[in-house]
DNA sequence: CTGTTAGCGCTTTCAA
DNA sequence: TTGAAAGCGCTAACAG
């Protein structure tokens, strides 16, 4: 391992000064500095991170705290973490909290004993979490779900919009009992998308009719289990809008092993895409949001957060796009 | 900041003695040990970690490094490797080759240059990088790939009898033009999986036909040219064999494409487990492997190589499972 | 079994 | 503008 004592014995100088070069303060000679890159780039040297790290009581590194790594919006998301955050020097930590508060809350506690420099999370129902995340971290960037009792920046997406869209759709087609699944009664996300749809109906002159409405919990067999009960309790659906993309697709499965057909007897838009919506049979109707560019964007704020600690909070909405294939379509 | 002077002077010994105490070295007497553990927890003393990995020129991170963070086949392995690392006080930290090895010999130089404690990786088709990360980290393991001129551990699913069963599965259903769409020529998973669609062919005293081979890129796109370049070279498929779930999915909108049925007039089986592969209408056949599973035993290995460096190599094989479904049954 | 001591390699005052 | 020196908090070699 050669050291930056190496380097500035090997360039007549002293480690501040190899110190100084290295990261760029201008206060330096250019005749040493370059005396100094010289020597860098002969020796091969490059800083031990570690020693660093523990000078500066900090890492280089992102923690991203998602509920479901097996969910193809989160891993798209995290791409576009992963590449804004390369590009600036910072690895990615991917955290998978499971939907599960106490998992999260043990990630938590690692990325703070981690001295974790950023912090990109999709809250769990748990705001004293939040809290506790906020308070020991240096830069903390919400994505995907509001919490209302702590104040960050974030990066949202027009979930009620996108649920009205969806629902003002299916309406359009002519279903008339226009069921809805949706998420945990905690989790923003459920609740936006709940009043989307609840929106729609109102400006389509219907009632809203709490025996359409399963809350459940935005997994395959929650959706799966939602869906057959509001077949089997008599509130006669014949179109369903679920609120994420495991939920319809536990939805769908139901509809098959039912022997009921899409999109008739029942349409059916799905919120988030789904990677293959094309060769779902019949192709899926979704709200697609920009996953990347949600990614991206989060990691953007987080960088303008480190550089710049006392700015006030920035929430950016990004749009949803209601994708109508032949689902919903009769 | 409590540091472990404060706890050992709390409990009235020294900074070493503390650090035996937590670090589980048993020769302290129990008195003393009680006393720091209470002391300890008293003040809420967790040890600084980059002050520890400094002094160990280690880390206590890993890394994953895959080809690409979309296909559900790495996802579900990353948690299977999180599952296991978690537990044993290791956070995991995500790298997506995207199969490119310019990107891969980036994430290598990070990985070493952080000193990582330890690494998972499925190698792209350039050997010299996993020389590199061989030669300079403590612990590699291997997965879903192999690399002839690097030995490490490794963790492999057994691609050439899966292959092979798929294959015989479509001779046995009558068809008798089968295809094989593969992935790059340097990538073992490739050669092994066309190696096995050979075999196949040969124990049912069929000629190995290279117009009905092509080699792609294990990518969607790839799958759908592949797809299309036989279907109008003239070589007259009338099944396919794809060696992973991408290009499978590519193949199905090729063949969607040109309103040809699945399993007639062709039949598909795929590679690796699509994760709504019931969905698909046609619901897909497929070779699935035990992803979850390879990731945790991935995750075995490092621990064993971290504790006993000198270990011989072990390469663990997993078996695959035919799931055959409607796409190939006529 | 325990304490003293010496760094790990870097950044950053402080003084020149 | 530069260098000397201190020290981040921990672990491990060594001595007792």
């Amino acid at each position: 391992m050669t050291t930056i004592h190496d380097v500035a014995r090997h360039a007549g100088v002293s480690a501040a000064t190899v110190s100084r070069v290295l990261n760029g303060h201008r206060t330096v000679d250019e005749t040493l500095a370059g005396r100094v890159r010289a020597a860098a780039t002969e020796l091969g040297y490059s800083p031990n991170i570690l020693a660093r790290n523990l000078r500066k009581s900090q890492t280089n590194l992102w923690a991203v705290i998602i509920s479901d790594v097996n969910n193809p919006f989160f891993t798209s998301l995290v791409r576009g973490v992963e590449d804004v955050g390369q590009q600036a020097g910072y690895s990615v930590l991917l955290c998978n909290s499971d939907e599960n508060p106490d998992k999260e809350a043990s990630y938590i506690t690692a990325v703070l004993a981690q001295q974790i420099a950023g912090v990109i999370i999709s809250p769990s129902s748990r705001p004293d979490n939040m809290a506790q995340l906020v308070e020991g971290s240096r830069a903390v960037v919400t994505i995907d779900r509001e919490v209302q009792e702590v104040e960050t920046d974030a990066v949202l997406v027009d979930n009620e919009r996108g649920a009205q869209a969806a629902t003002a759709h299916l309406i359009e087609q002519g279903y008339s009992r226009i069921a809805c699944i949706t998420g945990p009664r905690k989790v923003s996300t459920a609740t936006s998308r709940l009043r989307g749809y609840r929106q729609a109906l109102r400006d389509a002159g219907r009632t809203f009719d709490t025996n359409l409405v399963r809350y459940s919990d935005f997994r395959e067999t929650g959706g799966r289990e939602a869906m057959a009960d509001l077949l089997d309790s008599g509130a006669r659906p014949d179109a369903v809008f679920a609120t994420n993309n495991l939920m319809t697709v536990g939805a769908l499965e139901t509809l098959a092993e039912r022997g009921l057909g899409i999109p008739d007897p029942v349409g059916v838009v799905g919120f988030d895409e789904l990677p293959w919506a094309e060769l779902v049979r019949p192709s899926l109707s979704t709200v697609a949001q920009p996953t990347y560019e949600v990614g991206r964007t989060a990691a953007q704020l987080l960088l303008k957060r480190l550089e710049n600690p006392d700015e006030r909070f920035t929430v950016i909405t990004l749009p949803t796009t209601l994708n109508i294939r032949d689902s919903s379509r009769r």
